[in-house]
DNA sequence: GCACGGTGCGGTACCGGTTCCGTACCAGGA
DNA sequence: TCCTGGTACGGAACCGGTACCGCACCGTGC
């Protein structure tokens, strides 16, 4: 059975193939009632649908928008990534995801896809952002929005959280608990990033010990962002001479790893080591005990995400737009910090 | 900065452009060394990219393969996927991701987005090809495999894996343990799928018990293949006056749901509750006590598929081409079975 | 009764590539 | 010298839509 097009909607219902275009498009030109309908009816019995790629191609647009992360198969990414998905489909747009696996390569690789794809946007949970690829995605004039990643020059768009602080709120959650300090569970730059979040939740740890007065040095330790590497390194950090009398860890899913070692080890949580994460995934509900730790409102920056790459900036009240939207971070109380 | 084209590249090159699209894909006829260098130069002087939608719209073909999976936030889902996108990268493929949420009419959208964006191909880890479906798919000539999908029809290309053995594996090994009966936790079936593997696993139990001669009656428990909704079936059914012995679960996420529930009671694994689950997602290993479970090979799988969906077919010794392909599952043993 | 403005639609150029067809050019053989 | 065959490339049709331009037709106002 061969493909249906325009030209054959438009012969069976006797009319121009621009006429075909306007019904369904709605546009830009009206159509009359009755031509609208036999065109519908035409565009049903024989089953038409428009071939994306040629409207694409035609139109110089899509309904697309391209998000990278760096894995989606980490808890906090695969809910960020379905969150927006979520939020463009309610805006008629289809999301393409691009998994970088934390390499600059494939970041690049997959920015440059999506821009030959002809995206509307880009949403980045990644760290893509260079000068030259922003030349390319301005000579492809797609939009391009940083989602949970630090703005770095003076004219990216972004959508954060207030990660400085939500660390800072935690740490001092566990401190008021009366541990004499907080170790901190950072993440690995092997390749140092910029705007780098996670970071920020070091920054946050070492703030709320130094207003403490509390000094940080040998405090910090290191580990791939997932549960599994934070695991292994929770194991010796945790079976050492200077096991930590509490740990903020710097995502969740490390978190979840420490919470996994301490139980290998024996050692009680939240009695013998207190433990928070960051991100508040759905799992930290699920551990045990359940996971202290920070949350924010994933939902309303992924939509904040979808708006500003689609609008181009964000209707705020005063009828300015905004270009940075900054979305606040709330302690999330469970039972690894002691609490209860 | 506007759009490099290929006519500005034939300008600079001093050539037409169909000599410029030849040196780009290397043919279809061969291009004199000299004029091939001086595009070349052009093409990087210029930075030219091509524009996939064009070269899509001209050729007819692309370079994508869309999934379909129901929830790629599920271990099992998002680790397939990954496979899948890692063996299309071999071969110089991009793959888009749709998830289902188990909905069929989200399965017939994406299958019909991605034809539109003429995708060569499909890989189904979903329920959505009934008769309808396959039409559409025909008329845009693109190819489909099912993959971890029982084939329903005589002509469907499939790769899957011996889910009913797998499962007789799994239980088999529980009720060596001596436990006089092993039950089971299957899926929720509100629209029954066919060719639903999961329920495979099902089957496979009610074999292995039958072998055994041991009723299955009021063994068989349901819940979503999730670990959130399994922890709460599994809440009221380890709490409640006819706690199994040992569980066999259709899936490690529901598994490990079940552990927790069990942690949650402290009822102790595998002391007091053996448990067994199917796939050897990754995080099988770092459970407590780690999850005895039925591994598949998810990456030559996924490669299989692939293969199949690029190549119609796949190669095989005696130069026949097979059309489904089978894998074996194997037992892994760890510790939630009792053993050690 | 005629000029005029508005509405509804057909014709068609164009998006940026691919690829067929044909031609110009050159070398070699008759 | 002329014809033949092969190679290297230019020209242009085409993929399936979008959207501009302009015409035909209608109703209205003077």
């Amino acid at each position: 059975m061969a493909k249906v097009t325009r030209d054959d909607v438009a012969r069976l219902a006797g009319t121009s193939t621009a006429v075909v275009s306007y019904v369904i498009n709605n546009g830009p030109r009206p159509v009359a009632p009755a031509t609208r309908e036999r065109v519908q009816a035409a565009i049903k019995e024989l089953g038409y649908r428009p071939d994306r790629v040629a409207q694409a191609m035609a139109s110089r647009r899509t309904e697309l928008i391209g998000l990278i992360v760096p894995d989606a198969r980490q808890p906090f990414f695969g809910e960020m990534a379905h969150a927006v998905e979520q939020a463009a489909a309610e805006r008629g747009k289809m999301v393409l995801v691009g998994n970088s696996d934390y390499v600059a390569e494939r970041e690049v690789h997959y920015l440059r896809a999506f821009l030959g794809m002809r995206v509307s946007g880009l949403i980045l949970v990644s760290h893509a952002l260079n000068d030259n690829a922003a030349a390319e995605i301005d000579a492809w004039d797609a939009r391009v929005v940083l989602l949970h990643e630090r703005p770095e020059a003076i004219d990216d768009v972004a959508v954060v959280t207030d990660d400085i602080g939500g660390a800072q709120l935690a740490v001092r959650h566990l401190l008021e608990h009366g541990h004499p300090y907080v170790a901190c569970l950072g993440g690995v730059a092997e390749t140092p990033l910029v705007g780098d979040p996670v970071s920020d939740h070091v920054e946050g740890w070492r703030r709320a010990m130094q207003e403490a007065r509390i000094p940080t040095e040998g405090r910090l330790f290191e580990a791939p962002y997932n549960r599994y590497d934070a695991y292994q390194v929770a194991l010796e950090l945790l079976a050492g001479p200077h096991r930590p009398p509490a740990i903020f860890c710097s995502t969740d899913d490390q978190a979840i790893g420490v919470l996994r070692a301490a139980r290998e080890l024996r050692i009680e949580v939240p009695e013998e080591l207190a433990v928070a994460g960051f991100d508040d995934v759905k799992e930290a509900a699920l551990t045990d005990p359940p996971l202290t730790t920070v949350a924010t409102d994933r939902t309303a920056m992924a939509r904040a995400a979808v708006d500003l790459v689609l609008d181009d900036g964000l209707r705020v009240p005063g009828s300015r737009r905004e270009r940075v939207k900054l979305f606040p971070s709330r302690l999330v109380v469970r039972r690894s910090c002691g609490c209860r």
